[in-house]
DNA sequence: GCCGTTTTCGGCCCGACTGTTTTCAGTCG
């Protein structure tokens, strides 16, 4: 339902003013399990797969697990353009810049309540200027360390707001679960947490080893070339920070303990908390010790992730699957999906030469592709319109055609499809006239432009160019950049309804800024029987291998082999590509 | 505040680490 104003409330938007709640109950001093209710409510919006601007009225709101009477009556005051009484009484107690103090690590909402209500602390300036003066020493509980811990918490926090994408995430981790493993003969050894998940972005990167030398292992990653500052060093635990303000966390375990340790710490922190439901109610008990029998205490497994969940009548469960989006129902039934793997991709479907802004001939890319495995590489150019890449002309078309039929003969082993990147203009048409648009093997089309049309108008845009017979595929269809561009304004299940309808393609562009569509996406695009495409949109032959992060994120939208077309050999792929212009 | 195939009342995650304290509170994951 509308707002009065006209604007649409997301369900982001709803799980965001629900979490703020939350907080503020926390600072307030609520008991624990009260904040803890909200929270779980905020995660249940945010992953709903329908939006609760269509919900009816509050009883329909109650019927969502984590919500009860309380928290509909929240909700249903937000759609209703209304203010959430629960969340204004809440500000009117403390201001809303308070919050930002719970982002500075070390700060909790204890001590912030205690700066602001004895020191008049309203946000992360105020305390600046309280330690300066010195205001902070004769605060209880607040001793010398704690300043100095505060103010490099501050830094940090200014310094690095933004996450990590998982290549950087994925880049640092490995050069140091290398070092690691140099320095001390570790076996057990693997990034956990989001990144072993490979979620798009990570804010701390983490690390479990399993070993009966703990203590030494804890010493030598103290000592690592990239530990700049030591953040905490225990018996089992020990948390570094790199010279670039990265945070890392080991754990280290007995090896005998390595799989239920593993599976605690890559989480999702949602997905152990159903799975240790499972654990409960067949009398075990679960933590990152073991599985344990409840009554007895007496450990049963713990020493393979494949042990625990065997042990649970769970099929394993992939950890790109993890997120508590009905994973553990499916492996109770043995339906998990196979998702799609790196061996099953037998060609990249999005990359660029020197012919316009790539830095490698269309020769190099083709060998490239050749060398890692490929059957085919599509080539897709920047078209006409997009100047500043020197998008190519009709005549340019001509040349790079005969190039790639004098390759695709002479290289052998590897098929170059010609393809292009075809520009949605405003209205939504595209660079070419038909003719020279029938020429294409395929075709990607991405929007470059005029990010800031309203909804209707994106939403317009998109739906012409996917009616247009010559355009195969999307590109990067929501056109985040990640940590600098935000999603255009998109009715995406409009979009979604119509790429099933005319059987075009989206892309899951599979460069780390980009990851678009994104998992949850890709999650709800699923249901409607849409194909999906990968592509790196690589701009020189170092790029290629970002395919990795495409089929992650394509099999964190629980996809199969069936679902992505660059797992079909070349003459299915073919057969695919020529199925929407045979329609018109 | 939410939930229920042990429960409509009594559970919900708790162990590790730091710092300020002398036996524990706050934070984090």
């Amino acid at each position: 339902m509308p707002m009065a104003t006209g604007i649409t409330v997301t369900n982001q938007d709803i799980a965001k003013i629900l979490r703020e709640i939350a907080e503020l109950l926390e600072i307030k001093g609520e008991t624990y399990f009260k904040t803890l209710a909200y929270t779980r409510a905020a995660d249940t919006v945010d992953k709903l797969d329908f939006d609760l601007s269509e919900v009816k009225g509050e009883e329909e709101l109650r019927q969502i697990k984590n919500i009860g009477s309380s928290i509909a009556k929240n909700i249903w005051e937000i759609l209703q353009g209304r203010e959430c009484q629960k969340h204004r009484e809440l500000l009117l107690q403390f201001p809303p810049t308070l919050l930002e103090l719970l982002e500075i690590p070390g700060l909790g909402p204890k001590r912030a309540k205690a700066l602001f209500e004895s020191r008049g602390v309203r946000s992360i300036e105020d305390l600046v200027v309280l330690i300066k003066d010195h205001g902070l020493r004769d605060l209880p509980g607040f001793g010398e360390k704690t300043e100095q811990n505060i103010l490099r918490g501050i830094e940090q926090y200014r310094r690095h707001r933004e996450r990590l994408t998982i290549f950087r995430a994925d880049s640092i981790s490995r050069r140091i679960v290398e070092e690691l493993r140099r320095r001390t003969g570790l076996e057990l050894i693997s990034p956990a947490g989001s990144l072993r998940r490979m979620r798009d972005t990570i804010g701390d990167i983490d690390i479990l080893a399993g070993s009966a030398e703990r203590p030494y292992v804890i010493g030598e990653f103290c000592n690592l070339s990239s530990a700049y500052e030591v953040l905490a060093r225990g018996d089992t635990k020990s948390s570094i920070r790199t010279a670039d303000g990265i945070q890392i966390d080991l754990r280290v375990v007995e090896r005998d303990r390595y799989g239920s340790a593993l599976m605690y710490f890559t989480g999702s922190k949602e997905h152990n908390v159903q799975v240790r439901e499972i654990a409960v109610a067949l009398g075990y008990k679960l933590n990152e010790y073991g599985l344990f029998e409840r009554a007895s205490d007496r450990l049963v497994v713990s020493a393979t992730e494949e042990e625990i969940y065997g042990r649970l009548g769970l099929q394993f469960v992939h950890p790109y699957l993890r997120e508590a989006r009905g994973e553990v129902e499916m492996a109770k039934e043995g339906k998990l999906p196979r998702i799609v793997s790196l061996e099953e991709v037998r060609g990249d479907l999005h990359v660029h030469s020197t012919y316009t802004d790539g830095g490698n001939s269309i020769k190099e890319m083709a060998l490239e592709a050749k060398r890692m495995g490929y059957e085919y590489v599509g080539l897709t150019d920047h078209a006409l319109n997009l100047k500043v890449a020197s998008g190519l002309t009709v005549k340019d078309l001509k040349r790079q055609f005969e190039e790639i039929d004098y390759l695709n003969e002479k290289l052998g082993g590897i098929r170059i499809l010609k393809g292009s990147e075809l520009n949605i203009g405003l209205d939504g048409s595209v660079d070419y006239d038909p003719e020279i648009l029938a020429q294409f093997d395929f075709t990607v089309a991405s929007i470059h432009g005029g990010f800031g049309r309203s909804r209707e108008e994106q939403t317009q845009r998109l739906i012409r160019a996917m009616e247009n017979p010559y355009v195969t595929t999307i590109g990067h269809l929501t056109g985040r950049i990640i940590n600098k561009r935000e999603p255009y304004q998109l009715d995406l299940e409009t979009v979604l309804e119509k790429a099933a309808e005319t059987g075009t393609i989206l892309e899951i562009n599979s460069f780390p800024d980009r990851l678009d569509l994104k998992d949850d996406d890709i999650f709800r695009a699923r249901r409607y029987g849409i194909i999906f495409s990968l592509g790196t949109d690589a701009h020189s032959t170092q790029h290629m291998e970002l395919i990795r992060f495409g089929v992650a994120t394509a099999g964190r939208g629980w996809l199969e082999k069936k679902d992505l077309i660059n797992t079909y050999p070349l003459p299915e792929l073919l057969k695919i590509f020529g199925r929407k212009k045979a329609r018109l």
